[in-house]
DNA sequence: GTCTTAAACGTTATATCATAACATACGATA
DNA sequence: TATCGTATGTTATGATATAACGTTTAAGAC
């Protein structure tokens, strides 16, 4: 399991108000609180979860709420969405945008975000070769993860 | 636009057919259909979009129906699933199993499949070097195509 | 041929994910 | 403080996908 140092997100929250800032945006509190809700969450996590726990915190919000939310912290990059999972997670290299590569285990969903820059070079060229340009990509990589793959042999030897 | 010469449809039912009789398989009516129709579209096209075309053709099936069709064709790797755009589209490259890898035009949505080969060699790679082992990946690159770009391009100077 | 059985399919209902549309509140700035 | 664009609240609905269960079908055993 990753750790996740108290300061990560402090740091995080700290770069995302400093970016909007940059950007004359707003990190209005529905935005930070959800955003510091990807953070906490060591999985990826699906929009109505998100919206459970707001609701038990005492904000009463409907589904476009949070939406609009991750929308916009989709737009800044500040986190990512997992289309084959239907969840989302924050993204945990500052600094620089990119497109995300995840390595998702099938079994227990553990998820390990890279930066992959050099498959963004391979796509790029690609896309290049038939005529398209590169604007964004996901890339996600149904995987096994070192336990599972252990546990999944003692199982079927 | 790609041409899709009339004999295609035919050699990949065939190879579907193929494939099925050396894998003890069947490939019912429903899913041939299903399979049929994909091959027919230019672009990937939504299970209810497929739904209703049966319906149009006198069958009366549910959801489940078309459902299930997918999850055996694409079980058996005769089709791919775009998850960023809920659509399934049927795999143009017979005769080995591969990951998808796709351009696809975010205005137009001309979506072009790659093989990719490079891209799962890479991918391989990097899930290795963090304990992860590959089983299968989706990568999808949004971008623009060429007539999309340059009518952009007219748009906004 | 009939029996058995597993796979496939039909059917109904429901779960899950996401957005349209419109009203209200807020916040910057003139 | 008046104005205007942005953000949010609220209700309803659209779009995608699956659970559960009963029936049919096809293939092999006898
Ligand atoms: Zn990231
Ligand atoms: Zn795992
Ligand atoms: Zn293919
Ligand atoms: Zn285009």
């Amino acid at each position: 399991m990753d750790k996740q140092p108290s300061n990560t997100l402090s740091r995080i929250l700290a770069y995302a108000e400093q970016e909007c800032q940059a950007r004359s945006l707003r990190l209005t509190p529905v935005r930070r609180r959800v955003l510091e809700m990807l953070v906490k969450h060591k999985h990826p996590v699906s929009a109505y979860q998100l919206l459970d726990e707001l609701v038990e915190e005492g904000h009463k919000p409907a589904p476009p709420t949070v939406y609009r939310a991750l929308d916009f912290l989709l737009e800044q990059g500040f986190i990512h969405r997992l289309a084959t999972q239907n969840n989302y997670v924050a993204c945990m290299h500052l600094g620089a945008r990119h497109m995300g590569v995840f390595l998702v285990c099938k079994r227990c969903k553990k998820t390990v975000e890279l930066l992959g820059e050099n498959v963004r070079d391979t796509l790029t060229e690609l896309a290049d070769k038939n005529q398209f340009s590169l604007e964004e990509a996901l890339v996600e990589v149904n995987c096994l993860c070192l336990p599972c793959r252990r546990q999944s042999e003692r199982e079927q030897p």
